[in-house]
DNA sequence: GTTTGACCTTGACGCTGCGTCAACTTCTAG
DNA sequence: CTAGAAGTTGACGCAGCGTCAAGGTCAAAC
């Protein structure tokens, strides 16, 4: 079976001309050519074709894929690196997909996007705040450590700390203890996720003031009324507040 | 807050020429221009960007994602179509995975890739065993109609029959009659993708050669080597054989 | 046999979205 | 005060095609 180049550029979806210009520049020629200078395609040409333009909508050059393409001996390899480039992408994604979700339900509330609260205590906005309770060090270091941080960074950071927060809606919702060893470990994980931001107690051991300040943020989650609704309601805030309170006191 | 062009730009992962070029083409203002011409930009012009750098991800173009920004008088209609898009961006690339993921598997195995064999009888590499069993008309049509569809449109109908395949393989697994609803259920989706294919009796209302058909190719899942493997097992293919006929007989 | 219209060819120029000097100014730190 | 880092505005270049232009080729109709 073969195609002339026109066919095969309706079936791909693309004109005759980028077939052309893929056989000028060495990516795809084609598997015959008529006496009379017409193009002609076959099946094989069809599925390198699909390749390129797999990897082309990955944003890749045409350079970069005539090479993937030459370098590519074993053609399980490519496929495996293909599956890794498509399932990453895929991940990108989904963590935009609920980035945006979760900045549309924010705006619809009227409220602002959550994470610039759960940053309250390290974010600019709040600097008095922060220095009066934590020291001029603190509020620097924290400070530099969230714009040293690409956009992209940030959004995986916020994001960890949706799930964290999604993960305490759910246990409170299944009203277990506060004490039990699912919410404990959920406040570990919380406490880890704090300790990633340089510059705080918990990221220097300090072991009192850490104790003290994931006490603080407890009650934060209760009374401030910028964490409000971040919990769900009030018994979420209280769940994770007593939560927090016993793994502090238990635990640290 | 505000950041100089530098400080966005390590931030956004992109380069200062190109908030100067998004400046140029009035994509995107810096917030505020110093006496001295320095760009400065806040958290809102943080946020437009953000959007821009995600459509751009998407291949739109700087013209149609600054209509899209221009048009957007409700916020949240944006973010709302921003999350579609992204949701059949992510879908298309799960498709594409789990299709480069089977190729894989059927290099790795050795085996012609399955679909190309679940085509068999209407590709026109069995054009004899085609035209002998079904007419020379079946073969003309049917393949016509295959190869008039984009790469894309083959590529979404092989994945239809994955999935078909890969519920058969479930069902077999799980040990339920040939005979059960949900065997008869799935032999029922096997008709209407087989009459999908025009210029089969299937698809012509032919009641006794559609029977005919649906029996014979359960006989070939069993029977014909080319298909060997395809429901993982002898089981998966008997299965799959027992349950057509039984619907042929029984619901055709 | 010729004509018509669709499809093929090779240039060649244009456009987009930046990268990359160049030439100069401005801010920051010692 | 001076070095060096970072800012500015041009201006040119390059990739990846779109888009004529100026023709050859083919299949079918007349």
């Amino acid at each position: 079976m073969e195609w002339t180049i026109q066919e095969l550029a309706a079936r791909a979806g693309i004109t005759s001309r980028t077939l052309r210009h893929y056989d000028r520049v060495g990516l795809l020629a084609p598997s015959r050519v008529g006496p009379n200078g017409y193009r002609y395609y076959d099946p094989t040409a069809v599925a390198r074709l699909q390749r390129i333009l797999l990897m082309r909508r990955l944003g890749m050059g045409l350079s970069a894929i005539a090479e993937v393409l030459a370098d590519e001996v074993d053609t399980c390899d490519g496929l495996r690196a293909h599956i890794g480039e498509l399932e990453e992408e895929r991940d990108r994604i989904e963590r935009q997909i609920r980035s945006v979700r979760h900045t549309l339900e924010a705006l619809r509330s009227g409220a602002e996007p959550r994470m610039d609260v759960m940053l309250a205590g390290f974010n600019d906005r709040y600097k008095d705040e922060v220095v009066s309770r934590w020291g001029e060090r603190a509020f620097q270091v924290s400070n530099d450590w969230w714009h040293g941080k690409t956009l992209d960074q940030q959004q995986a950071w916020k994001q960890a700390a949706e799930d964290l927060v999604a993960a305490w809606v759910t246990a409170a919702k299944a009203e277990v203890s506060p004490t039990s060893e699912h919410a404990q470990s959920l406040a570990a994980r919380h406490v880890r996720w704090l300790s990633q931001i340089p510059g705080t107690p918990t990221a220097e051991g300090d072991r009192e003031r850490s104790i003290e300040m994931v006490k603080c943020l407890g009650d934060m989650y209760v009374d401030d009324p910028r964490f409000a609704g971040m919990y769900d309601d009030a018994a979420g805030a209280t769940f994770v507040r007593d939560a927090l309170h016993v793994y502090a006191r238990t635990r640290m």
